[in-house]
DNA sequence: CACACAAATGAACACTGTTCAATTAAAAAT
DNA sequence: ATTTTTAATTGAACAGTGTTCATTTGTGTG
């Protein structure tokens, strides 16, 4: 076949990545296939080349869809959240390990998709990525009240490297952490002990 | 070929098992391939099978060595290091980034690996496993002072996760905690906090 | 209607994991 | 010393993968 009138080629992309997000949920990083993705599609592999460029940049397409999905998720938990105190940090990390655990296999794709230092990733699929990052530097400025911004991002990240760590990790099954039975409840309480550290320091350093 | 006398059992499985990580170690998980690591020890594919019964064991072994260098990567920077307060977790956390740093592949292929729940791990790979918990309860204990056991073990397992999830963020590159100068610092920040919050609540529950 | 263009294909290549009948070296029995 | 037995090692076979690119084939234009 030739061109086809079937799809647009915006459509197209979308329709690769739903499918490719699709059986990556269902397969897992390991299993999944780009042949197999195109076939769903109603398309060939050469396809898939033709339009992402190859096969890296596929992956990197599928994935930030589970980042956009994900920031959905945690947006909508906090929509759902009032303004109270410690509650909206407490569903912001819940709805962080309630996403990933819906989306097993998705999540843990974009962790084992291991991207080439060379390789460039399109502004749009960096923001998705980033985005999650801005959620939680605005929960956690809107817990502190304003502090100093620089010292906020760093913190920020490490908060972040927190929750993923316990999720990470709860997932993959590693350690005995198994054992372990609220994992999350876990995550949130280095979160809320890293904070009150921080309150307590920042505004006015006493000490 | 037969039966072979180049080596006994036991050394072709640790022939087998070096050769492996070694690749491991060049190449990473992404890249291994069992038959280049048979072809390494100067076997076929086909014995990689007879010895370790499957591919998912044979990783599981190779991965197990770096377990085991790892806990005596930890235990040889402790030896070094004066029983000297907080100087002790500080070179703990440390070495565990240290190791990772220069051993990249290896340590990640740790994590890449997707144990199926049904595999069975041989009993002294566990405990390789298991090794580097209980040097972590183990310094984590020292530090409280003889604490709860149970809520010590809880904690144990939360600050690995906490270490973990920077050193894993950090390697990957993921996140924009790559502008992030001390990973390594953050982490250790973290426990302390953690510790510090549960050295003041648990001998005496105040509050 | 013929032409030009670009999208879609799928065979080709080199690789992978996995299985298992055939081979062959060493040990045991004659 | 020779045969037989035993078990370790092989590598071809199969189904799958990623990647490339000459070929085909719809589609819109001259």
């Amino acid at each position: 076949m030739g061109r086809r009138s079937d799809h647009t080629p915006d459509a197209l992309r979308e329709l690769l990545i739903e499918c490719g997000h699709a059986l990556m949920a269902e397969r897992g990083f390991a299993k999944f296939s780009a042949r197999e993705a195109a076939r769903r599609a109603g398309y060939s592999v050469g396809t898939i080349y033709n339009v992402f460029g190859g096969l890296d940049a596929y992956l990197i397409a599928v994935n930030s869809r589970t980042f956009r999905e994900w920031s959905a998720w945690l947006e909508a938990a906090l929509a759902a959240t009032p303004d109270d105190g410690d509650a909206r940090l407490a569903a912001l990390v819940r709805a962080y390990f309630a996403f990933a655990d819906a989306n097993r296999n998705a999540w843990m794709a974009i962790y084992d998709h291991r991207i080439d230092r060379t390789t460039t990733i399109a502004k749009q699929d960096e923001a998705a990525r980033e985005a999650l990052t801005g959620i939680v530097d605005r929960e956690v400025t809107r817990w502190l009240g304003q502090a100093d911004a620089e010292a906020t991002r760093r913190l920020v990240r490490s908060l972040i490297a927190t929750v993923h760590g316990h999720c990470a990790l709860w997932l993959s099954g590693s350690y005995a952490l198994m054992r372990e039975e609220d994992p999350a409840g876990q995550a949130l309480a280095r979160v809320m002990e890293a904070l009150s550290a921080h309150a307590g320091s920042t505004p006015s350093p006493i000490q």
